[in-house]
DNA sequence: CGTGTGGTTGAAACGTATCAAACGTGGTGG
DNA sequence: CCACCACGTTTGATACGTTTCAACCACACG
């Protein structure tokens, strides 16, 4: 992996602007003053915690990213899951909100917060994306709040799976690239109750599953579960 | 209340700009060229309704007005309070994704979205305000998706009492402006458990009541409650 | 072929919801 | 001015869904 270079974990990024960078290299299209440092992080391994100095902004290239937050008593709600394509970590503020770990190995860009906050405050056009990424973000926090205050176990579980199945593809198969706990930190429940709605599920045929992690959606009668 | 046009309901803004406009009826500190229009609610009139055209930005001059999504049952979800001084439903897109309504008779400021989309794209300053805005929301939100994820009855009731106490001046003597029904629906609850709730905190001393709405917090014992 | 990790299943406990009734307070009309 | 009504709140008894604790299972890995 080029234009890299670690440092105890902690990537260190190359100022200047290699030569030849990818498109896919760039925070947004259109925007080429923002260059990314590719990175890499191992299964299970921190991206950063919470706490810390928020320094950089990231955006998943292969793998997937889990932000959570803790209670002291270990009580955990995962607050996103983060697919490639995704940034993360864009808001504003000194430290971060959140720990963020790889669920799977992963590599990421990663951009200077600094940088992204000049051009912010010199292009409109560039604020104007940060400001449309961070309402969409509270979009998805705010549909959120609904399902964790006020949805059921099976509309839950269900919802899930459904947005899932849409951010991987929307063919209704596919592997699910997390383990119980993370989707249970996720949606306010425990394992056993996540692990038991999915064989309910399975027996009403909403859902056929092979192995622990790949699922099959009967995405009619998944609808059927959620309506609204 | 002058420079307004009412016409069933819905806020006309006239656009000249008013001669000797006051500084509270800007948008941002420095920025003259946002102007709101003042309106009124009464209690319980709904501001807008999710799904209609997403038109003005609001801003609260006094009373205060909840915001919340439902479910085809009739399950709400109220995903925040906004308080004087506080800016609502400011993120981008053609439609509302809530409702809004005014706890008590409320007075507002509006904003025509168009103006404000237009003043982002021409100046930076602005663009990063919004997106200051977006970006502090959205921690507000993935705060409340912990407690609403993995809080139990008393830590949310807890939490809520110290939250209003500090955005009503943090005397830990205030009225409560809105109902328990209101209180129920912002924190996941039903109104029987939240009202339970608060003679518990009140028989272990957390608390005093005087009538239905008022309450006198002991803060250092809801802080031990709450315990992050 | 054992060992560890993640997942499933079962039984019982727990916390919150539900249903129902009583209470209090503020507003209205006699 | 007081009686009455309506609405929001409190309290009680019971039901229900999810959690907790425990055992078991399946698969990957050394």
């Amino acid at each position: 992996m080029a234009n890299e270079i670690t440092l105890s974990g902690v990537p260190h990024v190359i100022t200047n602007i290699p030569v030849g960078a990818k498109p896919e290299c760039f925070l947004f299209a259109g925007c080429p003053e923002l260059i990314g440092t590719p990175f890499s992080y191992a299964r299970e391994e921190e991206v950063y915690g919470e706490g810390e100095e928020a320094e950089f902004v990231y955006k998943v290239l292969g793998g997937a990213v889990r932000t959570h937050k803790v209670l002291s008593d270990g009580r955990r709600q995962i607050t996103g899951f983060h697919l490639p394509g995704d940034l993360f970590e864009f808001e504003q503020g000194e430290t971060h909100r959140h720990t963020a770990e790889a669920l799977s190995d992963t590599r990421v860009l990663v951009f200077r917060r600094r940088g992204i906050e000049r051009a912010a405050t010199r292009s409109a056009e560039v604020a104007c994306q940060l400001w449309g990424m961070a309402a969409s973000g509270l979009r998805y926090a705010q549909d959120h709040m609904l399902l964790l205050g006020r949805r059921s176990a099976v509309e839950r579980v269900a919802t899930f799976l459904m947005e899932v199945d849409g951010r991987l593809g929307g063919t209704g198969t596919f592997d699910l690239p997390m383990t119980r706990r993370d989707i249970a930190d996720y949606l306010g429940l425990t394992i056993e109750t996540v692990s038991r709605t999915l064989t309910e599920l399975e027996e009403d045929g909403a859902l056929q599953r092979i192995g622990a992690r790949q699922v099959s959606l009967r995405r009619a009668r998944l609808r059927r579960v959620v309506e609204d």
